[in-house]
DNA sequence: TATAATGATATAATATAAGTATCATTTGTC
DNA sequence: GACAAATGATACTTATATTATATCATTATA
């Protein structure tokens, strides 16, 4: 029932870190040594930040990750589309044959209410709001 | 990030056709027919929605299962509580170290949000509700 | 050219969820 | 009382998702 996986818990560290720091591009070794997270795992989970245009990729000599956006404009919600897919809290239950008044199910209805109002939370937590 | 797994997708399901149901005791054998669920899987989370006093037990021929609720009072919080426990959609992701300010941390509290409105909801959805 | 970085991708380990199997106990019917 | 049909208790297996590792290729800089 988790909302948030250690792939995003590490990607909102690592943003931070970067978001914070002085230095523009910052390198997967220097995130390991700072936050203590496993790099392998890291590593990956940068890559496809940067994949999905989150982060800047710089390789060779010096090089590692820098924000592609401003903190401003990556959502939290966003990160979790990117490790989770969409933010789905449930399919109906009754695989559309057994509940008596499946438009007007009570239960499809409130799960709804509680995604939309995640999503309309998460949507609204940026890597900004969480510097100070 | 699934709110309701199988478990309590099954245990709806069978607690809707008991409440339907004109006689008193339903087995699982007769569950099982109708809904077409595995019959061991069910088996045990009725024994364990019958420790929790949702549900009246009868051993022996003729036995089964009865509601020990009004359908009014069973909760779809109480069963999701009863099969994985208190409704948690997340710790806090920096494990009390990393946070600047982790009394006024926003995203504790969006989760915490979310967390409460999801509970609201599903506290006022019954199986009474779902009955028709 | 050596080194320090990322890109891509395959694999392994662990945790959680889903499902099965089995034996003991109870109870109604013949 | 014997048998059958039910639940009680519990151990086990399988499947899936999450978390983590390993490796080789490519790139860029000193
Ligand atoms: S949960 Fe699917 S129709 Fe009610
Ligand atoms: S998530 Fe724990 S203090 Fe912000």
């Amino acid at each position: 029932m988790k909302l948030i996986t250690r792939n995003i818990d590490y990607a909102v560290r690592a943003l931070l870190y970067i978001a914070r720091s002085k230095k523009e591009v910052i390198s997967v070794s220097e995130l390991v040594e700072e936050l203590n997270l496993p790099k392998p795992f890291l590593r990956r989970l940068l890559q496809t930040l940067h994949k999905r245009k989150v982060l800047k990729a710089y390789k060779g000599y010096g090089g590692g990750f820098s924000l592609a956006l401003s903190p401003r404009k990556i959502y939290l919600g966003e990160l979790i589309r990117i490790f989770k897919g969409n933010i789905k809290l449930n399919e109906c239950i009754f695989k559309r044959k057994l509940c008596p008044n499946r438009n007007n199910c009570p239960l499809r209805r409130k799960i709804k209410e509680i995604e939309n109002y995640a999503i309309s939370k998460l949507e609204s937590t940026t890597i900004s709001s969480l510097l100070d």
